[in-house]
DNA sequence: CGTTTCATGTAACGTTCGTTACATGCAAAA
DNA sequence: TTTTGCATGTAACGAACGTTACATGAAACG
């Protein structure tokens, strides 16, 4: 039944978002959620195969939220750069562990590729370069929407690794600041 | 005889700069550079101490490396930005594999500390940081370090998992653009 | 020369891995 | 009521894991 399934899914996502990927194995995994490794093959077909879907659930849930920051009336979002904005969204406790365990799958893909990389949806990589050019469409050379999606990956990560919000944050206004300066002393020229 | 060990640890980095951290395991490790899970053990007495050994002794090649760079004459870098110098260090084909492995090894220990965390030297979390600032004492707020830290991280990833060196090196030739222009601007004010 | 010490090979240990065989309960269908 | 099919438990498979026991060659030392 795909019910089942889907209840299943949804235990392995926070088994995950708790847990990671890398030294994964099927046995914790079925203990941590309730089930048993049995059940896992028997519904998912292999643990690669779990893997597949419930990483594709995982990465279809990060779309299915940024929507929902693209849908808000522009009034509520306007006021704000939309570098900014994507920032509040990525820290806000419903996302953050799920973009944590997005980059993990990421930065291991990189390393081993023929282990992970099969695991990345369509358009993962550059998710972060189509969130920004749908936010901004003002930003149109590549060096600088690879610079401002660089900005927003360094310190996600920095985030990730010391917990620190308000320097992150701050390093992140900081950003904002030079970039709205710099636009504006080209406007002028 | 620890000559046999420090040959064995050069063969160990170098596997582990081609095949990467995750799903490490002994057997491979051994038969990629000529030699037995048996003497690893031998040598090592644990895959632990190994990673210990061999981690440490990467990381170690990293500091040499970067402080070569800083005992370069000033003439031949105070041209640059820090930043920049750092950037072209990096990129450079003898330390590049380095600092991917250093990277994967950083974000390995962000999901998994209890199994990565023991590797990471004193201070390589913030190295970056203590090289910034080696480099360009005037960079004085937390704020605007870990900024400048972020993008350099940031862009290295890309740079990682796109490969592209021309797009992430003009990404920091913008940034370093965008900075010199704030600075200059506040300095006048 | 004999002894000791280091380096290595072979084989196996016990555990965990992903996966499968087989049996069974249980609910819906006939 | 009987049958069918999904969901689950128990137990095990063969492979790979980190590690160890044991034997042995080679080399240094007395």
């Amino acid at each position: 039944m795909q019910n089942r399934k889907d209840e299943l899914i949804e235990s392995l996502i926070a088994y995950l978002l708790e847990n990671g990927l890398a030294d994964l194995s099927l046995r914790p995994l079925a203990a941590g959620t309730g089930t048993s490794a049995r059940l896992l093959i028997y519904h998912f077909g292999s643990k690669e195969d779990l893997l597949t879907e419930v990483l594709e659930a995982m990465q279809a849930h990060v779309r299915r939220s940024f929507a929902q920051l693209l849908e808000k009336p522009s009034t509520a979002r306007s006021s704000k750069p939309p570098l900014k904005l994507l920032w509040n969204w990525a820290i806000a406790d419903e996302n953050y562990l799920y973009l944590k365990l997005l980059y993990e799958l990421q930065i291991l893909a990189i390393q081993n590729p023929d282990t992970y990389a099969q695991y990345l949806g369509r358009n993962t990589d550059n998710w972060l370069d189509l969130a920004l050019t749908a936010l901004s469409p003002s930003l149109r050379t590549p060096a600088m929407a690879t610079l401002c999606a660089a900005v927003f990956d360094g310190l996600f990560i920095e985030l990730m690794s010391s917990g620190d919000r308000k320097r992150t944050t701050q390093a992140l206004d900081c950003f904002i600041q030079m970039a709205t300066e710099t636009l504006a002393s080209l406007s002028k020229a």
